[in-house]
RNA sequence: GGGUCGGUGCCCGAGUGGUUAAUGGGGGCGGACUGUAAAUCCGCUGGCUCUGCCUACGUUGGUUCAAAUCCAACCCGGCCCA
């Protein structure tokens, strides 16, 4: 079932006897009055780019819009400028106002705002299945007095005994005061918006439990905590995040997307399949590890690009390995004009920018990684005299990038 | 606020006056191999149109022919005390 789909914890669980503990009831009663149920997820606009990590619970709030419900978005522009302290080894720096409004903005751009529901991830045109809030608009105006009487919703051995803090404890990092309030204010969102289920990551089960004590203490009714697994990045490693660099982000182009997704490590495709595509886990398992790979990556990329661009990708990342690049229709290009003639092949490099320095380039080219036309440059310091020696000519550096030189 | 220890390159972590962008590990990148994977092996890992020149060891000054290494002040943090 839709709901069950990749989940890693949901809680509480309940039993028959107390129905009001169980979520499938909670939605049979819903139905039955036909009063959707408020499933609340909330995003720290923190970052502006938004990756494959982050989609997995945007799916599942699609999934519940899909199902008739209300996805209740909270951005939250006031707690960002605390940071969640969640998975932090160190404390976040807070951002201003005016960063966290771009940020927000970026962001609901990448979930769907302005396109169509087929390649979007949230629904943001079907009416009444989408409320977009801003937490500032109920934070910003608690008293001293309130906040205190959420203090008084949590211990100091709760915090002390959250993994962060604790980790943080252990290894003598810092932790401020100000970051203890801030399950507290994301439990206090889930009041705000009266919210019947709160999605997150593993990693926000305290936070989302907070959601729940704090309900109880406003006595409103509790909401459900649906917690779904953290997106292993593309080195198969680590989770997937930006600062450490092993994201596939949602504006990628398809070739791109699809060429990062087709080479994840084995161990990690299922956990793709399951939590990133529709697609039936175990058929797709069942086929030889390549295939694996390529069903994943087709599926994921038309998800955000449509099936035809997708299919364009593969494609062109089958033609790239096979040494015909000149075939490839989407290949990036990249202008000459900022080189300045005659140049040389390190300097060349660093110009067009697809090496970060000269010095970088230089390494690259003596360790045979960069190729012109296919052939193998080995001197740093080859000269080209102009650019219309290099013109149309494709430049390759490693196995990846591949650029054709335009004017 | 007091005491004490500490702040080194993407990360961890050596180095405690004088070859050298600064041992080692991790990560990353590149090459070989392969399934475009993993594992393994090899190379690279500050910048500069580079036979040379710059900038780097919390910040700012100082001592010295010479400092990441010594001194001072300041900033930031851990721990103990209040």
């Amino acid at each position: 079932m839709w709901i069950e789909r990749g989940l890693a914890d949901l809680f509480p669980l309940g039993s028959i006897e107390e129905p009001e503990r169980r979520l499938a009831l909670r939605i049979e009663e819903s139905l039955k009055k036909k009063k959707p149920l408020r499933i609340k997820l909330g995003i720290d606009p923190t970052s502006s780019e938004i990756h494959l990590g982050h989609s997995i619970l945007f799916r599942k709030l699609r999934a519940f819009q899909d199902a008739g419900h209300i996805a209740v978005l909270i951005i939250g522009d006031f707690t960002a400028r605390i940071g969640d302290p969640t998975g932090k080894n160190k404390t976040r720096v807070q951002l201003s106002k005016e960063d966290v409004e771009e940020n927000a903005i970026t962001y609901l751009e990448q979930l769907g705002l302005g396109k169509s529901p087929e390649t979007s991830l949230l629904d943001f045109t079907t009416a009444g299945r989408l409320e977009v809030r801003r937490n500032s608009e109920w934070l910003t105006d608690l008293d001293l007095a309130q906040v205190i009487e959420l203090l008084s919703n949590a211990t100091v051995g709760q915090m002390l005994a959250k993994e962060d803090f604790a980790n943080r404890i252990d290894s003598g990092m810092p932790i401020a005061l100000h970051e203890f309030l801030y399950p507290l204010l994301q439990g206090y969102d889930s009041v705000a918006v009266e919210a019947d289920v709160e999605l997150g990551g593993t990693d926000q089960k305290f936070n989302v439990a907070m959601g729940r004590d704090i309900q109880r203490y406003f006595k409103l009714r509790q909401q459900f905590g649906m917690l779904l697994p953290i997106l292993v990045g593309t080195d198969g490693v680590q989770k997937m995040s930006k600062s450490i660099g092993n994201t596939v982000g949602l504006k990628e182009d398809p070739l791109t997307m699809y060429s990062k997704l087709e080479k994840i490590p084995d161990e990690i495709v299922s956990s793709y399949l399951t939590l990133l595509t529709d697609l039936d886990v175990e058929a797709t398992m069942s086929s030889n590890p390549r295939e694996r790979q390529k069903s994943m990556a087709l599926a994921v990329t038309a998800s955000f690009h449509g099936l035809p661009a997708a299919e364009a990708a593969q494609a062109d990342a089958a033609s790239l390995v096979a040494g015909s690049k000149n075939e490839i229709k989407d290949i990036f290009e990249v202008s000459m004009s900022v080189v300045n003639f005659p140049a040389k092949a390190f300097y060349f490099l660093s110009a067009i920018g697809l090496c970060a320095s000269s010095s970088e380039a230089r390494r690259l080219i003596k360790g045979g990684a960069v190729r012109l036309n296919g052939k193998k440059i080995i001197d740093p310091n080859l000269e080209f005299s102009d650019s219309n020696m290099l013109l149309g000519q494709v430049i390759q550096i490693g196995k990846k990038v591949f650029r054709r030189l335009v004017s």
